[in-house]
DNA sequence: CTATGGCACGGATT
DNA sequence: AATCCGTGCCATAG
């Protein structure tokens, strides 16, 4: 039925829905590089630039008012508010289109309202100099919110004393993303550390296995680290656990990956979201606002002078040219296509895991990706493709893989997680599975030992009683 | 006998 | 069509 409406709509060949097909399955960087090459090879293609929103530097399509930070408007619906959204943050860097050979490091998406978080906390502490000083190194942190430049560099430029810049660099390392502006991994785990000790004890070990392990630390060779302290892994365990769990050696990046079991090789660590969820105006009430990300300055459509020309024209070359506007505008709609398949899927996404998405693991819905492509009336396989390999920043910062909304146990994990924490004496596997079932969750008893396991639990004979944290 | 981990089957996902 | 994940069944450890 409406797969009909769909199509009758969109008489297009099987290579138009081929293409789309490709185009949703791309993250944002690689949907870039598609663009790109599109647009260096087709020259009925053009990029519109948008206007800006004065505020935030969002490109905002049409005259719409910039739905992130525009107070007033917007009534206080329940839906999320999901809009496409060119983000040009990748070439601005550069100057140019290509951007393969800058480091990777050099800048992302996530940190674009990173510098202005920090600044507004701080701002008012601050004298007009320092301010200027402060807006100076936020410009130049990188994704992890880490110093790209070093502090004498700073201070030479603005003819400052290094005590200054030290100084301001204090006042924002304790701001809120803690740890943030610090020059290496190893300075921010300090800050967090002086700061956390303020408050609460930590491990003794702690401070001493930073400062001089961290490069055994960040390579997990907790052996090797024993060793160096000439004293047993038991011994340090506390403090590595201690470092792992609280403290976060990229203060701009969500989570550190799991610092579990010395499983092997790295973690993986995102950055670069595809697409970006956050509140309206950081307002913690209000709507929240998605962003999918279109990593391109502006908008894709048919150069229509160029469509002017071909008509005009009668030359030999007519003909080529009319393959390219074909082309373009083929590729203008999949863009499209692709566009809209995401927004009305994030749009419905958003809308049933809000909850997930503002109090955390344990209240996502165990949804699966067939129950959408029946509500939304596309193929399973297209949700599929919409949702893997691409990444999703929450709110509060922390990048996810958006596959982690169809997780069907996930919720389950942490409750059970959470009962472990609680626990007066260790369970054993039938009796977490008798207490999940009266939670409402019912999972077999093998299963309570695979979630186990995935949470790198031991079983109940090896955990020690009465762990209260 | 109880608590767990290994292997294999069936449905969901890709 | 190939792969992943939850579960049931069974062997093994305590």
């Amino acid at each position: 039925m409406f797969q009909h409406h769909f199509q009758s709509q969109r008489p297009q060949t099987t290579a138009h829905l081929a293409q789309t097909m490709t185009l949703l399955s791309l993250t944002s960087d690689e949907l870039r590089q598609q663009i790109e090459s599109e647009l260096a090879s087709n020259p009925a293609l053009e990029m519109v630039e948008e206007r800006r929103c004065p505020t935030c530097r969002r490109m905002l399509p049409g005259k719409s008012p910039c739905p992130v930070c525009s107070q007033p408007t917007l009534a206080q619906s329940d839906e999320p508010l999901v809009f496409i959204s060119p983000r040009d943050d990748y070439f601005t860097v550069g100057g140019a289109l290509g951007t393969e050979d800058l480091p990777e490091d050099t800048f992302s998406s996530s940190c674009e309202e990173l510098p202005e978080y920090v600044l507004r906390q701080i701002a008012p502490d601050l004298s007009q100099e320092d301010r200027r000083l402060a807006a100076y190194l936020l410009t130049h942190l990188n994704e992890d919110g880490l110093l790209t430049t070093t502090l004498f560099e700073v201070a030479r430029y603005f003819h400052f004393p290094l005590s200054q810049v030290e100084r301001v660099q204090r006042i924002i390392q304790r701001a809120d993303p803690i740890g943030v502006g610090s020059c290496t991994p190893q300075e921010a785990l300090l800050v967090q550390l002086d700061i956390l000790a303020d408050a609460n004890p930590v491990p003794e070990m702690a401070r001493r296995i930073i400062l001089d392990g961290m490069d055994l630390l960040s390579r997990r060779q907790y052996s090797e680290l024993a060793r160096l302290f000439k004293v047993s892994l038991r011994q340090i365990q506390p403090a590595v656990k201690f470092v792992s769990d609280n403290l976060n050696p990229f203060p701009a990046r969500s989570h550190w990956g799991d610092v579990r079991q010395p499983t092997a090789a790295n973690v993986e660590v995102y950055h670069r979201p595809d697409i970006i969820i956050s509140f309206q105006n950081m307002n913690e009430n209000g709507p929240l606002v998605v962003e999918i990300i279109m990593p391109v300055a502006g908008t894709l459509r048919v150069n229509p002078l160029f469509k002017e020309a071909v008509h005009g024209s009668s030359d030999e070359k007519r003909e080529d040219w009319k393959s390219d506007l074909e082309r373009a505008s083929l590729f203008v709609k999949c863009i499209q296509q692709r566009n809209h398949t995401m927004q009305r899927l994030l749009q419905r996404v958003v809308s049933i895991q809000k909850e997930f998405i503002l109090r955390g693991d344990k209240h996502l819905k165990p949804i699966t990706r067939a129950s959408f492509s029946r509500e939304l009336g596309v193929h399973e396989s297209t949700i599929s493709r919409a949702v893997a390999n691409k990444t999703i920043q929450l709110p509060n910062r922390k990048i996810i893989p958006m596959s982690e909304f169809f997780d069907r146990s996930l919720n389950v994990r942490t409750v059970l997680k959470e009962f472990i924490e609680h626990e007066l004496r260790p369970l054993s596997d039938t009796e977490l599975a008798g207490l999940l079932e009266k939670n409402g969750f019912s999972v077999a008893r093998r299963t309570v030992a695979k979630y186990r396991a995935m949470e790198g639990i031991l079983p109940a004979h090896l955990r020690q009683a009465g762990a209260a944290t």
